[in-house]
DNA sequence: AAAAGCCGCAACCGCCGGGGT
DNA sequence: GACCCCGGCGGTTGCGGCTTT
């Protein structure tokens, strides 16, 4: 025999968000009894309520209880919740005991709205933490608006045989879309895989990148693409949050998204950037490219002639 | 300026397990 | 052991606000 349905259901219980009123009478009840509640189903009828034992527990657990933190995450908590998520899965009570004045229900939605997502950003399983297929990425593929005949050019460039040779590509590319089409016209001559691939153009000098916002945009997505979560995830978590280079812009921020910090220790040289940048190849630079389209403000599509007319200045891709 | 689409979060729902009888 | 009550948990929904078209 199953459960005596909860007063939930009871027709003339209200429902949905909580008024003012209702708020105060649960916490000036909850108050005079010294902060205990004794029996959720017995306190609406005591505190004057037409709600749901259950639906007075949740507000007060999870919205009036004066303990409770209100406000971002900060990266720290972020990166606890995931180093804990990896531990124990989507056990969020578990979690938020480890969070002071988190609830299991703030932390929960906090993962399905940001770090999931972050995560498949990332090319990481949400679930198992461990790096997914390439083709199940969520930035995987074409991007959505992308002019083909861009996505043509980036699987031509595709040729490239590392990350740092890609991302030199992709800047010029970036600077092709932001600063018109003179900046990108020899773009697809100097990276044609007909060239010679083994000797690094010299724009490819490492020393070449210097730590300037843009650039510091390129580096994070050098390093984006070196991130090898299935073996070092956990190890890596205290660079977590820097690994966050495809942030979304914060509607409720007034203030601009700050610049997105370097991945790489900030003691770390340039050459040693590019060189860790450039220990192996990346698997598709459509993928990068793809990833470097969501970087608020480092590009601006123009329209389909914009990039017909680039390519076709090049003369080495067919449109 | 208006409509459509998107996103984040508060709240709901159903299930489970512990404790009491 | 069976039944019942209750609190707690995780998944899901739907509303309101914001952004984009």
């Amino acid at each position: 025999m199953g459960r005596s349905p909860c007063c939930c259901h009871d027709a003339g219980v209200k429902k949905g968000p909580w008024t003012e009123e209702e708020d105060r009478a649960l916490v000036e009840h909850i108050q005079r009894h010294g902060g205990h509640v004794g029996s959720w189903r017995n306190l609406p009828k005591a505190a004057g309520l037409n709600r749901c034992g259950k639906s007075c527990r949740l507000r007060w657990t999870n919205y009036l209880r004066p303990d409770i933190k209100r406000g971002n995450f900060t990266a720290d908590e972020e990166r606890l919740i995931i180093a804990l998520h990896a531990e124990l899965g989507n056990k969020w009570s578990t979690i938020a005991t480890h969070l002071d004045g988190r609830t299991d229900n703030e932390i929960k939605n906090y993962w399905n709205t940001h770090i999931r997502k972050k995560l498949l950003r990332m090319g990481v399983d949400p679930v198992t933490h461990q790096r997914l297929p390439p083709d199940d990425v969520l930035i995987g593929g074409a991007a959505p608006g992308l002019p083909e005949a861009l996505l043509s050019a980036a699987a031509s460039l595709g040729g490239l045989n590392t990350v740092l040779m890609q991302a030199q590509a992709l800047q010029l590319l970036l600077q092709a879309v932001s600063g018109g089409a003179a900046a990108g016209a020899g773009l697809v001559a100097s990276f044609s895989p007909a060239a010679d691939n083994a000797a690094m153009p010299p724009m490819l000098n490492a020393s070449s990148i210097v730590p300037n916002s843009q650039d510091q945009q390129m580096m994070n997505l050098l390093a984006h693409a070196n991130y090898q979560p299935a073996d070092d995830y956990l190890s890596n978590l205290a660079s977590f949050a820097e690994h966050d280079v495809v942030r979304q812009p914060n509607a409720s921020a007034p203030a601009p998204a700050p610049a997105p910090a370097l991945l790489v220790p900030a003691s770390s040289s340039p050459q040693e950037v590019a060189a860790a940048a450039d220990r192996r190849p990346v698997q598709g630079f459509s993928d990068l490219l793809s990833e470097a389209m969501e970087v608020p403000s480092m590009c601006s599509l123009e329209d389909e002639h914009f990039w017909k007319d680039l390519l076709a200045e090049s003369n080495h891709l067919p449109l």
